[in-house]
DNA sequence: GTCCTATTTATTAATTTATCTTTATATTGA
DNA sequence: TCAATATAAAGATAAATTAATAAATAGGAC
C-alpha cells in the first residue's frame, strides 16, 4: 500500500505526468533538455525528478556534468502504472536541441 | 489530462484505495456498511465516496434510505486505473453485517 | 391525507497537514 | 572557474479530518 500510494502520489501532478510522457516519447533526457523544452525553472524540475526517482519510475545516470533521466519502472506495479499514461492525449512540447540554445546564447553575448 | 489527474488524485488516498478494494471484493455496499466495516466516521466516508463518484470510478443507487455504492469504471481509462489496485496486498477488513450491529444496539439500549 | 420521528446519507465550516513554486545557495564534475 | 544539477527555506495553495448540521426517506399515530 505504501509503495502504491507513493507511486500514485508521484503521478498526481501535471508536471510529472508531462515529464514521464516526454521521456516515454523521446527516451533519456538530461535536466537541461527538460528545462528548455518545458520552459520551466530548473530547481522545479530537479525536485519533480527526485520524486519520480523515489517512486521507482525513472532512473538517472551521470554523463559528465549532465544527468540523464529515463523511464525505468522498477517492477510490474510501476510498469502497469506507467502504462496508464498512454491514455493521456494532451500534446507534448517538442524536444529542444541544447546545442542550438547554446549557439543562440553566444550570438546574444556577441551583440 | 484533466480527467486523468482527477482520477489519479482520487486514487491518491489510503481511505479511497481501501474503499475501492473493498467494493471490488464484496460488491455493492451501502455507506453504513463501510462505516461499520472500517470503523470510520460517516461524513468522512461520504466525502471520499463523492470524490470517487466524480472521478467516474464508482456509481451510487438509492434503496430506501440507504445508498449503495459499487465499482463502475465509466470508460477504459477508469478501468485500467482500477486494475492497478490488484497489485495492492494490504489485508482488507471483513464486511460487517448491519443487522448484527442493529441487534447489538437494541440489546445495549435494553440494559 | 398530515405530522412527527428515526434512520441514513450529504454538506458545511474550521483546523490541521501536506504539496507546489520560487528564490537563493550549495554541490558536482570538467 | 564555469556549467549543470541538487538542496533548503519561505510563502502560497490544496486536501483531509472532525464536529455540527442539513436533507431525504420510511413508518406510525392520528
Amino acid at each position: 500500500m505504501e509503495t502504491y500510494l507513493r507511486r500514485i502520489s508521484a503521478l498526481n501532478d501535471a508536471t510529472r505526468v508531462l515529464i514521464l510522457r516526454f521521456l516515454a516519447r523521446y527516451g533519456a533526457c538530461c535536466v537541461c533538455e527538460l528545462h528548455h523544452s518545458f520552459d520551466m525553472g530548473q530547481p522545479r524540475l530537479s525536485r519533480h525528478l527526485k520524486i519520480l526517482r523515489e517512486a521507482g519510475l525513472v532512473a538517472a545516470h551521470r554523463q559528465g556534468t549532465k544527468v540523464f533521466y529515463e523511464l525505468a519502472p522498477e517492477d510490474d506495479q510501476a510498469k502497469e502504472l506507467l502504462a496508464t499514461l498512454d491514455q493521456v492525449q494532451t500534446p507534448l512540447p517538442r524536444k529542444i536541441d541544447i546545442e542550438q540554445i547554446r549557439r543562440m546564447k553566444k550570438t546574444k553575448e556577441a551583440a
